[in-house]
RNA sequence: GGAGAGUUGUCCGAGAGGUCGAAGGUGCAGCACUCGAAAUGCUGUGUUCCCAAAAGGAACCUAGGGUUCGAAUCCCUAACUCUCCGCCA
């Protein structure tokens, strides 16, 4: 949520941000007449509180001292109602006001730069280049399942298009792939590991940002009015919800292993086949809570903590920063990491990482206290996929196949899996 | 699923229709005492909103409704926590 004060003072600085996503003003245009309103109504239904609070403090003197109170009484009555009246109105211009504001995404960056999709994402650097095959490379989905080790006949006949069954080694190598990040990340790494609830109420969904806009992307439980998390950053992030953490606290570094459900609304047609775009998936996520002025040298490091994995086990990947249209609803600036899958003959994405700034803190309420201050002040928020489980798997499949079908498994993974190849 | 108890400020805890933003303690900060520290004493110490700021005002005792001139206090609904029973990995 963007700050209402700063909308107050900079509308044109901020209207011209919001714009930078090129995807209109998401009704901030709204914003001013309905802020200007709600102060209105305030100073007056404040003035007639004012009133009944001064009164009503008269009335037991009044009643000690033995005076007739009853019109005083009945004029009372119907200040009462009056406020009444106006605090309903005040309620509904503040509802308003705030679904506005919860509808507004973001404000990219100034390192961001503008551009209506992923065309125009910047490559910023590479590791390793697109391995070349002296064999023609089959697709992740052909090799698991001349393995056997992946069946999407089977998840079909049990769940539906967008699941996959893992099966033996298959579903060993989807196991040792999360506890490798996992070890990595709090081993080698300083992310304390959590595992948290994979089901979450409303206002974890809003304080991260899923909600209200895009509930028709997610998967709901309406017997208990939870949600299937989308991401681990929901848990995770909402974990300090509503909290002032002490600044000696901080950073805070999370990681945390959660399968994903998403509903893919909106996706029909797009990457049906294999891994890539399922309805569960299992992902590895890092989550920050840092303080403001150090957030942009977290979110690199964040990167290259999830960067790491991928040298450990020797994909070739590029790093992109996305441009402004492509930017995540409630992020100031992402960069994705992209993995070379040889069946697309192109690099896609396995990581996104994104700092919110003070975007999801202010949903969330999530503040730490300035020692300098004295004051309770936003943390920024910060999250990445630490990686992606599945496309992790389809990558290694992919890039570590063998011309008999077989598939080699990185030296990293080796001490999870047991083998060295998988035939 | 059934029965009951609870949810107050950093934390603990009083409160039981008006003088309560809320006693007391604790924590924290400052001052005094001290060579220094501890102990002790004194003072201060929540958040949000409105107002350019100050002064001032409003709101917040889990959340949302209701009763009343007036609610932390009474009523209703919901969420959460705890105890007992049932069920269950």
């Amino acid at each position: 949520m963007l700050d209402i004060k700063r909308i107050r003072e900079d509308y044109e600085g901020v209207k011209a941000a919001v714009e930078k996503r090129c995807k209109g003003d998401f009704g901030l245009s709204k914003v001013p007449e309905l802020d200007a309103k709600r102060r209105e109504v305030l100073a007056e239904v404040e003035q007639m509180k004012n009133r009944q609070n001064t009164v009503s403090k008269e009335i037991p003197k009044l009643k000690k001292a033995g005076e007739d109170t009853t019109a005083i009484m009945a004029e009372m009555k119907t200040l009462s109602a009056e406020i009444k009246e106006l605090d309903g109105q005040l309620a509904e211009i503040e509802k308003e006001l705030k679904d506005t504001l919860l509808g507004i995404p973001n404000t990219p960056y100034k390192d961001v730069q503008i551009g209506e999709d992923d065309t125009q994402n910047v490559e910023l650097r590479k590791f390793e280049e697109p391995k070349e095959f002296t064999f023609e490379p089959k697709a992740h989905w052909d090799i698991g399942t001349d393995l056997d080790i992946l069946d999407f006949d089977r998840a079909a006949k049990i769940s539906g298009a967008r699941f996959t069954v893992y099966k033996g080694l298959g579903a060993r190598l989807e196991r040792a792939v999360i506890n490798f990040m996992l070890d990595l990340h709090t081993i080698d790494q300083d992310y304390v590991e959590i595992l948290p609830p994979f089901m979450v109420n409303r206002a974890a969904m809003t304080g991260t940002g899923q909600l209200p806009k895009f509930e028709e992307d997610m998967f709901y439980v309406p017997q208990k009015d939870f949600f299937l998390i989308p991401t681990a950053e929901v848990p995770v992030t909402n974990l300090r919800a509503q909290e002032i953490l002490p600044e000696a606290e901080l950073p805070v570094y999370y990681t945390a292993y959660t399968p994903c459900f998403r509903a893919e609304a909106g996706s029909a047609g797009r990457d049906t086949r294999g891994l890539i775009r399922q309805h569960q998936f299992q992902k590895v996520e890092l989550v920050k809570f840092v303080k403001p002025s150090t957030s942009y040298d977290e979110l690199e490091s964040l990167t290259n903590d999830a960067e790491e994995v991928l040298k450990c086990l020797g994909l070739p990947y590029r790093v992109v920063r996305l441009s402004s249209g492509d930017l995540g609803f409630s992020s100031a600036m992402t960069y994705d990491i992209e993995v070379w899958m040889p069946s697309y003959g192109r690099y896609v994405e396995i990581s996104s990482c994104s700092n919110f700034e003070d975007y999801q803190a202010r949903r969330a309420n999530i503040r730490y206290r300035n020692e300098e201050t004295g004051k309770a002040e936003f943390v920024h928020t910060l999250n990445g996929s630490g990686l992606a489980v599945g496309r992790t798997v389809a990558a290694i499949l992919e890039n570590y196949q063998q011309e008999d079908g077989s598939v080699v498994i990185p030296e990293a993974l080796r001490k999870y899996m047991g083998v060295d190849v998988i035939k």
